[in-house]
DNA sequence: AAACTGTTGTGAAAAATATCACATAAATCA
DNA sequence: TGATTTATGTGATATTTTTCACAACAGTTT
């Protein structure tokens, strides 16, 4: 029914309508999330209308009536725990921001195989790998972040499977296997530089033939 | 032409063709790309066609070739510099990772406006923010990564724009607007993390009513 | 050397996504 | 109260992207 875009943009309204909301916004229109999510006005309608949200036929959208809508959908009407495997440097900077929090998504614990690493005197404990299965059952976890290296990485996958996690963030550079009713979205940091390479290179020639 | 997620397989091909070399592969099908990146082997083929690469008929592609082709398109046949703007969490897991640097993809400087940051004395220096124009003037800089907090991202986007970046990838949770003949990329890992929540809570409601 | 096999390459069809065009409703004004 | 203005909501249309279907081809077998 709604596609992976579609939804990404939801995230979007929601948070300009976050951000409006703490400038004192009571309504907006389609036109000013448009501004903000730099998409078409029709677009935010028609996301909207995909999924039954509507406004005013002329006094647009009560800012909180949408942000309790679009929180509904997307899930951020509870707190949503995801746990993180592999506590290097983007593993610790995942941990170390703040934000998350704010926004219903709470980081409860890393797993590391370097004993190091492990560290259970804090409020996001680092535990040992050995323990995800035992700490995802307890806990109730569905969610999961992948940050070790790419080798690891599907060994790594299916083991949060096993122990019952349905949906995986990836940062490790390749694209994983997903097992049986278990999402997993890749996210290639190496791959954005390039494209941001082509592109440019691509509207400089563009540019230049014009 | 070419589509954004065209450009995207693309680089996943290259690095899956870089992964089978050293496994001693000489030549591959589409089939085998098609597994690896996790895609149709029609989809591969295709995305070929569109940039005129092509292989033997029976035989499949020769992967040396195949690797040049590829890196030409996505201008991996020099060594791109980067710079990347805020050096907290993300900023430095950026700077601390090795693999760029194999893949053609140069990190060359740090810039912050803490000047507890600042160091010279290294490979890849941490500069003050006022030394963005001059640096970027002076080694030639096209691209830029911003990882700045989202209230300061903006602003340094159009200083960079200024500095003569043409190409910048964003981790500030914004949608930046884009100076003319200047491409901008957002990652927003919230939003990627919404996206799985909701997609898993999907996978599991549409199995539970299978 | 003809038949066969397995893979590429691509125009055509289908599916997914975005845009257009405009009817519809609410507020304001005359 | 009726005309006017200004948004929304959505079926129809256009565009983009993917998949299908199959011809073209290069090896291999008989
Ligand atoms: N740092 C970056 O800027 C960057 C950029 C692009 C891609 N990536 C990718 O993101 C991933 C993480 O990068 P990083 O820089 O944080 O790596 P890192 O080397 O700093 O950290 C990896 C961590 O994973 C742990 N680990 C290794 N194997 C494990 C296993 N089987 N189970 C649990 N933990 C394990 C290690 O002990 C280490 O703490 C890598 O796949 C990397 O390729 C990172
Ligand atoms: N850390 C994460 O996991 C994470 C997750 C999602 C989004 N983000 C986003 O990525 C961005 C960076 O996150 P972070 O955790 O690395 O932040 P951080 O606070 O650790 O680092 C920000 C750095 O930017 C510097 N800075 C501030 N204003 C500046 C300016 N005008 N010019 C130059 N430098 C400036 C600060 O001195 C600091 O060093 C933020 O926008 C954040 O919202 C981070």
């Amino acid at each position: 029914m709604a596609n992976k875009s579609c939804i990404i943009r939801l995230s979007m309204y929601r948070n300009a309508l976050i951000r409006l909301k703490t400038l004192n916004f009571v309504k907006v229109f389609s036109d000013n999330l448009a501004d903000v999510a730099r998409v078409t006005s029709v677009q935010v309608r028609k996301d909207f209308s995909l999924f039954g949200i509507s406004g005013n036929r002329r006094g647009g959208y009560l800012i909180d009536e949408l942000i309790s809508q679009i929180s509904a959908i997307l899930g951020k009407d509870k707190v949503q725990k995801f746990i993180v495997i592999g506590i290097g440097n983007i593993g610790k900077a995942l941990l170390n921001y703040p934000s998350f929090k704010k926004n219903e998504i709470e980081l409860v614990a890393g797993f590391d195989i370097d004993m190091n690493k492990h560290n259970r005197d804090v409020e996001v404990p680092i535990l040992p790998l050995e323990e995800l299965g035992k700490f995802v059952a307890e806990n109730e976890i569905k969610f999961g972040v992948i940050s070790v290296p790419d080798f690891a990485a599907q060994e790594v996958l299916e083991l949060m499977f096993r122990a019952g996690i349905k949906g995986v963030l990836n940062f490790a550079p390749i694209c994983l296997k997903e097992p049986p009713d278990c999402v997993v979205r890749n996210i290639n940091l190496e791959t954005e530089l390039e494209n941001i390479i082509y592109f440019t290179n691509f509207a400089e020639q563009a540019g230049a033939s014009r």
